[in-house]
RNA sequence: GACUCGGUAGCUCAGCAGGAUAGAGCAACGGCCUUCUAAGCCGUCGGUCGGGGGUUCGAAUCCCUUCCGAGUCGCCA
């Protein structure tokens, strides 16, 4: 709603101006830096230039016509400190506005930004026959909370599990099970075991180069349909994919489809022969390639010895989903690393004369680091998701035992608690930044964390449970207290919030946004006691509490956190 | 070497389509529970916004340069 305030001044005001002095004036709508100074603000040092009048002559115009716009009746005063001019809304009327328009929305936030419009996200994505690790968390809930983020804008969704069921680390594996693997101790503990063999299997061909040759040699029949191959393949992707439902059970995560690299294997040749037809495909040092450039190097098709690549597939996928789903958008939610990978991708899409490169969007994000490098599973100095989440898990249930001990379900609550916070720990984050793998952080349960949100939704709603409502009448005038307003200017900013995140890419701009909201809170919280005598009073909190808590819950919500009713 | 991303308080980060005295949390220190959950609230301490130039009425924000860190750079994904 205030950014709706912000819209329509400035395009009133422009308007006005252009009029009166008959040229092209552009204006700047903002908020204050300090609250104390007014709720909006019209930087005026622009308009001084481009009209070349003194200073307080302008001033005083821009004023004479802010009273004029629009939303002036909304206005309480307007006054200019130094070039700035600061409009303080009359709190009373705006709260009103605000409060009713929540009440008349369903879904407050909900906006039909997409509305009509399909997006692929393609995120988590693991390889398969490893342990889900830390390092495949933040493609799984960035991807998740985008997804609830656009679904909230309007969109259609398509979320898809891009799994890493081929390619020749696969078939490393392969070769170290059939070599050197044992059945039964496989059988025990499949992915646990599988990895190991992987690791194993680096470590000799340090020693053996001849290895990765058997390796690419078994690639290639997997590819040609081998039969042992195939149906080893079968019992490995079964076995992980088993293992990861437990992970995104865990954080309830869903997707629409698991078409993994594997699926694209028949789709792939089409791709080279529409690459050959449209002549954009080299032969060079025995391997086909397009070229993309001087800028960037060019996009490897197919190997010497015929065997496909990740960018050939990634085309295949492309392709399929373009026209199975017919997107507007797609999203690949991998890490930083492979932003040359996306760029040629788009690239080469743009040479076979497709129109929608544009519309391929690389939703990039930092690296999972250990004391400043980067994660490698090759050395095996791997952080399985699950013991993390495990480890969380169990920090909450001995704070409960300490806090809350007579909790029911604690157990339960425990884990909804040490999930979201490891979940949030990462979405408050700016998603490109790197990401230093520590434990003892994302499981602090102070401050600017997951439980501190889950803690100010179960304040509101212990309050709101045990409320003795006998009125619905409302007193605005309340809204007059600077404690009241703040969190009611917040609330009207949650909309804007979603379409920026949406914008952004990037759920770290809702998470500061309902840490700042839970902030608010809590310090009104310390000031007010909510449940007076005074009936009118006691409501218009209540109803307060209530738009807070719904907003912090749905927010939670689409960052793939856990909402709680007690902890 | 080329290209990309980053460098803001002791630590983790926000702010960056230029705007008013640079903001949070953690840590440290000091307060606040006979009243709705203290996983909270209030306060104190803490900054040459990596360095140097430039553009501008105004630069953490834009441009150039330099230092530091990370990533990528044809037969891995």
């Amino acid at each position: 709603m205030l950014n709706h305030f912000k819209i329509s001044i400035k395009k009133d005001l422009e308007q006005q101006l252009n009029t009166r002095f008959n040229q092209e004036i552009s204006i700047i709508v903002e908020e204050p830096k300090k609250a104390e100074l007014g709720d909006l603000s019209v930087p005026v040092f622009s308009i001084v230039k481009t009209l070349r009048k003194p200073l307080p002559q302008i001033v005083d115009i821009v004023k004479e016509e802010l009273t004029k716009v629009g939303d002036a009746a909304y206005f309480n005063k307007i006054d200019s400190v130094s070039g700035f001019i600061n409009i303080t809304l009359n709190r009373t009327k705006f709260s009103e506005l605000v409060i009713n328009d929540f009440d008349n929305t369903d879904s407050y936030g909900q906006n039909e930004f997409g509305q009509g419009k399909t997006i692929c996200i393609d995120y988590s994505s693991p390889n398969i026959a490893k342990p889900f690790s830390i390092g495949h968390l933040r493609s799984t809930i960035i991807g998740h909370s985008l997804g609830n983020i656009l679904e909230k804008c309007g969109y259609n969704v398509v979320r898809i599990n891009h799994l890493g069921d081929f390619g020749t680390p696969f078939a490393k594996t392969i070769y170290a099970y059939l070599n050197w693997g044992n059945q039964e101790i496989v059988e025990q503990d499949p992915v646990n075991e599988l990895v190991k063999l992987y690791v194993e299997f680096n470590e000799k061909a340090k020693l053996d180069p001849n290895l990765d040759e058997e390796a690419r040699k078994i690639f290639n029949e997997l590819e040609q349909g081998n039969e042992t191959y195939v149906k080893l393949w079968e019992y490995i992707r079964e076995e992980s994919l088993k293992d990861y439902m437990k992970v995104y059970d865990l954080l309830g995560v869903r997707f629409d489809s698991y078409n993994g690299e594997a699926f694209y294997n028949d789709k792939m040749q089409a791709i080279v022969d529409e690459l050959k037809e449209k002549k954009l495909l080299i032969k060079d040092q025995g391997a086909m390639i397009v070229d993309l450039g001087d800028d960037i190097p060019p996009a490897l098709i197919q190997k010497t010895d015929g065997a496909t690549l990740y960018i050939t597939r990634d085309l295949a996928a492309l392709f399929y989903r373009k026209n199975t789903y017919h997107f507007d958008e797609v999203l690949y939610v991998v890490g930083n690393e492979q932003k040359l990978h996306f760029t040629q991708l788009k690239r080469v899409v743009d040479k076979m004369g497709y129109d929608f490169a544009e519309n391929i969007h690389h939703i990039n994000f930092g690296l999972v680091l250990q004391d400043g490098k980067k994660m490698s599973t090759r050395k095996g100095k791997i952080v399985k998701l699950e013991d993390v989440l495990n480890e969380a898990s169990t920090m909450s249930l001995d704070y409960i035992n300490e806090k809350n001990p007579g909790l029911e379900n604690k157990e339960e609550i425990a884990t909804h608690i040490g999930v979201s916070a490891v979940v949030f720990n990462d979405l408050k984050n700016y998603r490109t930044n790197d990401f230093e793998f520590n434990l003892e952080e994302m499981v602090n349960f102070a401050g600017q964390t997951g439980p501190y949100l889950q803690y100010t939704s179960v304040r509101i709603q212990s309050i709101l449970d045990s409320a003795l409502n006998t009125t619905n009448k409302m007193n605005y005038d309340l809204f007059e207290g600077e404690h009241y307003f703040d969190i009611l200017k917040n609330i009207s900013l949650y909309e804007d919030i979603i379409i920026k995140a949406r914008l952004e890419y990037a759920p770290s701009i809702l998470a500061k946004y309902l840490l700042n909201l839970a902030s608010l809170f809590n310090s009104f919280y310390a000031k007010e006691r909510v449940l007076v005598d005074d009936e009118v009073e006691r409501n218009t909190k209540l109803h307060l509490l209530k738009m807070t808590k719904d907003i912090l819950n749905d927010g939670m919500r689409l960052l793939g956190m856990q909402v709680i009713l007690k902890m």
